[in-house]
DNA sequence: GGGGCCGCTGCAAACGATTGCAGACGCCAA
DNA sequence: TTGGCGTCTGCAATCGTTTGCAGCGGCCCC
């Protein structure tokens, strides 16, 4: 049977009270207003009836959605799992719901699914696809809809975030390489127009100069997308220049595994000939042929953190904007071996 | 600037005319009840202000909120962010959203979600999470709430569906093990309350059964859940048991890789020892060690003729229910080898 | 005993759209 | 000229809530 919902007005009806004051009574901000024996009455009627309220109609009146959008930019890379349950998770326990978008790193869709959430009246933005200098966020920030980004941040930074220390990560996976006796170490970066490839490459490039060595301009490529297809072409490039390299500090997990993909068309060997060196500890990845030295953040707690931030954003527009940074954690796997002598010349590599 | 929402009333002002001839002139259904020269002007007007029509207010007149849930066990299980990739991009294009909820296959956990989905008057339902006998899915039907099953499907099956044939792909690891020369051949099942897991089991048998061979109950077993751990402890209880086999075929990708944690963890190489088959050719088992022979589910194309098959439902109530079933294909990689004859006693084995 | 206050409840107007109904107007035919 | 019809537009109710305001008792205190 389609029972046609149970609203206010039939608990009103049943008690023989007034529908307001049945809203009054649910409401717990405004109980107190109403003699504790009707107050017992409705709350009686309303779950003997089955009440629930009407969030729709609740929406209409208040412009609140008990809503918040989720953009991402792709769903299918591992790293957002974790991340959005942690999201939903916490959403879910305070009575919130996440509307998910994929954006592809696309400027256009990034611009049309905050129209489309803002459209459907959401009550706040998590945005995993920040760019380092992102219209979108000033103009959020002009409607002051709030806003916790994730992952990314800006430059300019007067947003709340939730994001990774970049620079403290690649600096330990730098120190890790250098103490087993990498000298000449390669870089295949993200997009720079990220504030994760920017901050990457630069930590590389300051733990290098700790180290007294310099970053070699002709040991770093940048890739256009944080993808193995991606990561594979940057590797390429790397080796067709034909300077001598040991290691190859990767942008990211995905960037990893296409580097794995070139140096095994190219007959080279990892961890026997080049180590090579991730940043996320996506899933799986220490399932990998070799298992990925890589940087660990907490995908889940990082997604958890940034909903708990939305809410308090949410619920007290001027409540202080955090920017957390989260400390990585170096994991040591089958990717990285001591530095072999032998591998001068990668693309005459020894297999 | 937090510019106030531009409403129909503003609109209609600017023009001089009532809302509802607004309403009218943008609602395509409407429209050519009014005279194109207000038309124009009206439709000129709107899009001078801006105006985006509020749709928690259409949903509160007409109970239609664009909106869709989809219920999934648990997100970070690789096969379904490509589903739900292609359920959000065909409902998008649709002006749909989804709204997504993790379940962890737990029964409670499921009837919470659906009852916070109807809260929020969402127009339909996709579920990844039925049971094979689940009593959320004939309350759905009873309040008439458009439903689509993808993935599992239930026994009594009157819902919309979109499933793979799972009987068919079993049929083909299952001759692709024999035409190897395996004749002894354990089964790592699913969970026996899921359609996946009861039809890949039954699907084993028969084909078992139409080689001549008889599914042998002592190289079966049964896991609580699809998960690598349920598939290592799986694989353990069979190792345990001391039967000689020389294949395992594991109700999905993920209780493979749970065996080859047993195998590992016994001495025993695969497929050099033991061959072991996935389901479902999720992201990345191409990549483990070995690489994981499985069987192809178009996945994207799923969630795509999921969100299809449910905005028919939904904006034609009494269209045929279609339960979709789609043919999977065989992926044959590194983790399956011609049988080896020594491999009598698999805890026993040659390493 | 009367005035004031307080605690409780109802009234009605929103929120922003949709939609049945009715009125206004023009036009044609009788 | 008038009646009728068709076309266009406005009116107002409605969806299910929330919330400012007002009214109504009762009680206390002077």
């Amino acid at each position: 049977m389609a029972s046609s919902r149970v609203t206010l007005r039939d608990v009103a009806h049943r008690v023989g009270v007034h529908p307001s004051t049945v809203s009054r009574v649910l409401n717990p901000r405004t109980r107190d207003m109403v003699s504790s024996e009707i107050a017992r009455q409705v709350s009686a009627a309303a779950d003997a009836l089955g009440y629930r309220p009407n969030p729709i109609a609740y929406g209409l009146k208040t412009n609140r959605s008990f809503t918040v959008g989720v953009l991402v930019p792709d769903l299918t890379n591992p790293v957002f799992p974790p991340i959005i349950r942690g999201i939903e998770d916490t959403l879910g326990a305070k009575g919130y719901t996440a509307i998910l978008a994929n954006c592809d790193n696309d400027a256009a869709r990034e611009r049309n699914a905050v129209d489309i959430m803002r459209g459907r009246q959401v009550d706040g933005l998590i945005l995993a696809t920040a760019h380092r200098d992102d219209p979108l966020i000033a103009a959020c920030a002009d409607d002051d809809l709030p806003l916790v980004l994730i992952n990314r941040t800006v430059d300019n930074s007067a947003a709340a975030s939730v994001v990774t220390d970049d620079i403290a990560g690649i600096g330990m996976i730098v120190a890790h390489l250098l103490a087993r006796g990498h000298r000449r170490i390669a870089h295949v970066g993200g997009p720079q127009t990220l504030s994760t490839g920017f901050n990457r490459a630069h930590g590389m490039a300051q733990a290098m100069q700790r180290a007294g060595l310099s970053a070699d301009p002709e040991l770093t490529v940048f890739c256009d997308a944080f993808t193995e297809h991606e990561g594979r072409r940057g590797c390429e490039r790397l080796l067709r220049r034909g300077h001598a390299f040991t290691a190859i500090v990767a942008g990211n997990d995905l960037l990893a595994i296409g580097c794995y993909d070139a140096l095994a068309a190219h007959g080279l060997g990892c961890p026997a000939d080049i180590s090579v060196t991730g940043f996320n500890d996506m899933p799986f990845v220490d399932r990998l042929s070799p298992p990925l030295t890589t940087v660990r953040i907490p995908h889940y707690e990082m997604g958890a953190m940034a909903a708990r931030s939305l809410i308090e954003r949410i619920e007290r527009p001027n409540a202080p904007v955090r920017a957390v940074r989260l400390e990585p954690l170096l994991v040591v796997r089958g990717s990285t071996a001591p530095a072999v002598s032998r591998a001068r010349h990668p693309s005459r590599g020894s297999r």
